[in-house]
RNA sequence: GCGGGUGUGGCGAAAUUGGCAGACGCGUCAGGUUUAGGUCCUGGUGUCGAAAGACGUGCAGGUUCGAUUCCUGUCACCCGCACCA
């Protein structure tokens, strides 16, 4: 056969013309690329549709749905850390269609996003073209690596279905409320429903409104209003970073610690400003106890409970006599609250101003005033220092506790007592009800603010002797002596009054009877409290999905499904409008604002009223939006005018959603939050059949990489650092080594193009699934990767004369030694794969090819040759697809079956024991299979090495355990 | 500060339920082929020691006949969160 590659290769006289290198391996990936791609090999049959040809062949195989997490489509291209899911994905998805499974495996692009914006805004180009061109790139990469796509399926958020069919769930979420009292699909309580249901029920009188007028009694208006109330999307005035320099709302990751923007320096206001929210909180009970559904990492449930972080205790109402106002507090502790002794507010607090007395109360304490000659003042400097500081600075300076006093007091409802009520900045306005009743005595922060303003402390509860001990003071009641607050279970004292006594009781008995004290006292109530606050869904940016929503005079509309997808109008100018950088008044101007003919548009709604003018909403959604549900759409990729259908739906979704989804850690938050939520709303509303949308994550590591400093602290070009004895120079220069992220940044980038060239993509697939635990972040080293290179140059030497590009397999029979090692590899190979430890098979892998190599030297026999291909083939597709051809096979290997052990060859007739004495190794005998204790014990006491040390000592005690092990313990 | 994770040769790592620590690879050393190197092949390679042997899984304890594995304490590094009442 005609080999142009090989030309090049045998420049050197020595090297084979057919020998395994990057050429002949660039040649042989294309060539079965091509012709994956010309015969469809890796396309996929959903049960009915379009896509159904074939699937009466696979219909009696498990079917099995393996993601990844798609990627943006960055401009820097891939590196070889990107690949790693990538590669884990394909390696399982290319054994499963092996070991008999319907395999729906397909990449997709997350392609709306901010950086293609920026980029946009900075050149003029229109993101989408810039957006497409990255795309393209890393579709090559991709295409490069041999991952087994269904190219049919390869969606992108940008597309004009997708767009469509993010609008249309974004329509069913807005379209349905949260009704605590239904009964959902799993027959747990709450569940989204139709806004036309609830309609219906203010209409009938099912459901009383608010005010207690009858449906039909308010106008549109009020009506209206009164739905979009329960809306599960609604709109709300929200504290959001407001960088009029920039004209947008920025993350609090990108507002530095003295409160300026990132990009640009300019400053960055906290105020409340008018957003879209989806009412993510509604479902945080289930979004909690449905983790219990899933098989995923128990870090990433842990913080996404931490993150939920549901807790239960009560909310207390305590009054303010003087000023006829009633504070609401809420605590983990109801039990202590016999032990409050001051009050404290956000500084935010809406109640502080109605609280902030005229002049000081007489004799208060000098410390309570911070300085000020009225509370007034006091109050006035202490909100304006708190929102001049950034969230970050406010967290960090957290040492010494501030506070002023606002002059006024409450009452505790339990006892009566007079508490001062203070503002801190340490009470946060974002949780809870953003007051706190505080107990020194039992919580460290607040014991800290009363030991520093001077406030009383009282123990409500008796710590246990051993805290004492800890503590180094001797038992005491007294808090005054206490080092720290006693935050632990204990039995309460000092908490009674004519009606209630917790004195005696545990915690757990002493908050339940102090919630039905204060239910029965009308003061408070048990309840559960959550961190997680509704998803901000509104950006005031160009390059997102817009709201399929208008405006009339009097608020939102839906649009019809019909009308969708509301296009992203055209236009070359990309940035929002910015302002005078201190203007903190000032509104933001989105770009889809100035598109006046876009956005002042007459349209029949279909709802009976004709043709009206209405304005669209120029807001567009998150980059998250894209991502919530996209599983969906890789089922039914060219589905329109309907969200799911549903035979493939329950097909591909199964029992319990997508089998295996892959990605890194720093998702295990937001994206998979928000992700199952919409999966929850549409599984309330019918649209999908699963209640979770992944029943198996994995997050796989980092591949980092080594970095070079120079003398300033200035990153070098890694690929030009030279190491000589232990320390690492460049251009002569000594340079210091750290470790971090692969990129630009550290100039330690490594393009898997440098890899494809050098090696080829079944050498960089077999390193980078050989270098360790896939869960594991390690350090990417290039110049080990010749070792996978050089296994796959064995590997084609076995079964092709380099010399000749022969195939030299023989037909000789086997030998049994060649079967035990082939059988022990298949055994291993497919024990590791289900629990994705894709690393050791590799090394099985190897020892079978180094036993065979030195097996046969000349070539090896084809009863062993064919199993080892098909071994090879999940992790070096090409490689394997090749030698399979020249082994005489005219078809694909990939529905090949993969080798299948013989228990027959996986035991011996003898089996080498470890005989230890005292726990430490003295010997090994070797005993027939099976061989019972006494067997064992006697052929180890008839070992001479262990003979000799056992003989003139006295064996105390032997422990045999049969077929692993004997131990004698001698004194 | 809180939560989670990880510590094993020069390096990446391996070691079903506690039972032969270091598989496999990189690097390195020696030899072979070639000989200009490199490629390729074979063998050695945890540390100390001439050997016998001793020591050895971050450190210090504990449980056990026996601990990389279980427990307690501690140190280092990485990740996440940020006063969550």
């Amino acid at each position: 056969m005609s080999d142009p590659a090989g030309v090049s290769l045998s420049r050197s006289s020595e090297t084979p013309a057919h020998r395994y290198g990057a050429a002949l391996a660039a040649r042989i990936e294309s060539a079965w690329q091509d012709r994956w791609d010309l015969e469809g090999t890796f396309h996929t049959p959903n049960p009915t549709g379009p896509l159904c040809d074939g699937f009466d062949a696979v219909k009696d195989a498990k079917k099995l749905f393996v993601m990844d997490m798609f990627p943006y489509p960055s401009g820097a291209g891939l590196h070889v850390g990107h690949p790693l899911g990538y590669i884990a994905t394909d390696v399982f998805a290319r054994f499963k269609r092996m070991t008999g499974h319907n395999v729906l495996h397909t990449m997709g692009y997350d392609a709306y996003g901010l950086p293609a914006e920026q980029h946009a805004v900075a050149t003029g180009q229109h993101p989408r073209v810039n957006t497409e061109q990255n795309i393209e790139i890393m579709a090559r990469q991709l295409r490069r690596l041999g991952l087994g796509h269904d190219q049919r399926r390869a969606v992108k958020t940008t597309d004009r279905e997708f767009l469509e069919f993010t609008q249309r769930i974004f329509l069913r979420i807005f379209n349905a409320w949260f009704d605590p009292d239904a009964t959902n699909p799993l027959g747990g309580s709450g569940a989204a429903r139709r806004i036309d249901e609830l309609v219906a029920q203010f209409a009938d009188g099912s459901r009383p409104t608010p005010t207690g007028q009858t449906w039909a009694s308010l106008n549109e208006s009020e009506q209206r209003t009164l739905i979009d109330s329960f809306r599960l999307v609604y709109s709300a005035d929200v504290p959001v970073n407001w960088c009029p320099g920039l004209g947008t709302i920025v993350a609090n990751e990108e507002v530095t610690a003295d409160g300026r923007s990132d990009r640009g320096n300019f400053p960055v206001f906290k105020r409340n400003m008018r957003q879209w929210l989806m009412r993510i909180t509604a479902y945080s009970e289930r979004l909690v106890d449905d983790l219990d559904l899933v098989d995923w990492p128990e870090p990433v449930r842990l913080m996404q409970r931490n993150w939920i972080g549901r807790s239960f205790g009560a909310r207390v109402k305590f009054g303010v006599p003087k000023m006829d106002k009633t504070i609401e507090v809420f605590t983990t502790r109801p039990d202590t609250l016999f032990g409050a002794t001051f009050m404290v507010l956000a500084p935010e607090h809406e109640l502080v101003g109605a609280l902030t007395v005229s002049a000081w109360p007489e004799g208060t304490d000098l410390r309570w005033t911070g300085g000020a000659a009225s509370p007034a003042e006091a109050i006035a400097a202490y909100q304006t220092a708190a929102a001049a500081r950034s969230d970050i600075d406010r967290q960090v300076e957290m040492k010494t506790k501030t506070g002023v006093f606002t002059g006024s007091y409450a009452t505790n409802p339990v006892n009566g007592k007079e508490l001062p009520i203070f503002i801190a900045d340490y009470v946060l306005m974002g949780y809870g009800t953003g007051a706190i009743m505080a107990v020194p005595s039992g919580d460290q922060r607040d014991f800290e603010f009363a030991r520093q303003f001077g406030i009383a402390i009282d123990a409500t509860i008796r710590p246990p002797d051993s805290w004492f001990a800890e503590q180094g003071i001797d038992p005491t009641l007294d808090c005054d002596r206490w080092g720290s607050a006693y935050v632990g279970d204990g039995s309460a004292v000092n908490s009674s009054n004519e009606t209630l006594s917790l004195d005696g009781l545990g915690k757990a008995d002493a908050i339940a009877a102090m919630n039905s004290w204060l239910e029965s006292n009308a003061c408070g109530h048990g309840t559960v409290q959550t961190k997680l606050r509704d998803w901000l869904f509104s950006r005031q940016r160009y390059w997102g999905e817009p709201f399929p929503i208008v405006h009339d005079e009097i608020g939102p509309i839906a649009l019809p499904e019909a009308m969708l997808p509301v296009d992203l109008p055209e236009t070359d100018q990309f940035a929002p409008r910015s302002f005078d950088a201190d203007d903190a008044a000032s509104e933001p101007e989105r770009p889809l604002d100035r598109l006046t003919e876009w956005k002042n548009v007459e349209l029949d709604l279909g709802d009976g009223r004709g043709k009206r003018t209405y304005v669209r909403e120029t807001n567009v959604m998150p980059q998250w939006a894209g991502s919530c549900t996209y599983y969906l759409r890789y089922i039914d990729p060219t589905l329109v005018e309907a969200l799911t259908v549903a035979e493939n739906e329950k097909y591909w979704m199964g029992e319990k959603g997508v089998d295996l989804y892959i990605g890194g850690v720093e998702h295990a938050v937001l994206h998979l939050l928000y992700s199952r939520f919409w999966h929850k709303v549409l599984f309330d509303l019918g649209v999908v059949s699963t209640p979770e949308p992944f029943a198996r994550l994995f997050n796989q590591g980092y591949i980092q990489a080594f970095a070079y400093t120079d003398a300033r602290g200035t990153y070098v070009e890694a690929s030009e650092v030279e190491e000589r004895d232990g320390q690492f120079f460049y251009r002569g220069e000594l340079v210091n080594r750290e470790f971090g992220k692969i990129g630009k940044g550290l100039k330690n980038m490594v393009s898997p193009d440098d890899m494809y060239e050098a090696y080829g993509a079944d050498t960089l697939r077999v390193y980078e699934m050989s270098m360790g635990p896939l869960e594991q972040s390690k350090p990417w080293e290039t110049r080990a990767v010749s070792g996978a290179h050089r296994l796959l140059q064995r590997i084609w030497r076995l079964i092709v004369d380099e010399d000749s590009g022969e195939c030299r397999v023989i037909d000789a029979a086997p030998q049994r030694d060649d079967l035990v090692v082939l059988h022990k590899t298949i055994d291993a190979v497919r024990a590791a794969m289900d629990d994705l430890r894709v690393n050791t098979p590799i090394a099985r892998i190897t020892e079978l090819t180094n036993h065979l190599t030195s097996a046969y030297p000349s070539g090896a026999p084809r009863a062993l040759a064919e199993p080892l291909v098909l071994l090879l083939a999940p992790f070096a597709p090409h490689l394997a697809e090749e030698l399979w051809s020249r082994l005489g096979h005219p078809h694909s290997l990939i529905r090949q079956t993969f080798p299948i052990t013989d228990p027959a060859y996986l035991s011996s007739e003898t089996v080498e024991v470890p005989v230890q004495i005292n726990g430490k190794l003295r010997g090994v005998v070797v005993v027939p299979t099976g061989a019972d204790a006494a067997v064992l014990e006697a052929a180890a006491r008839a070992d001479e090495k262990i003979r000799a040390q056992i003989d003139d000592k006295t064996v105390r005690k032997v422990i045999v355990v049969p077929g692993r092990l004997v131990n004698f313990v001698v004194s």
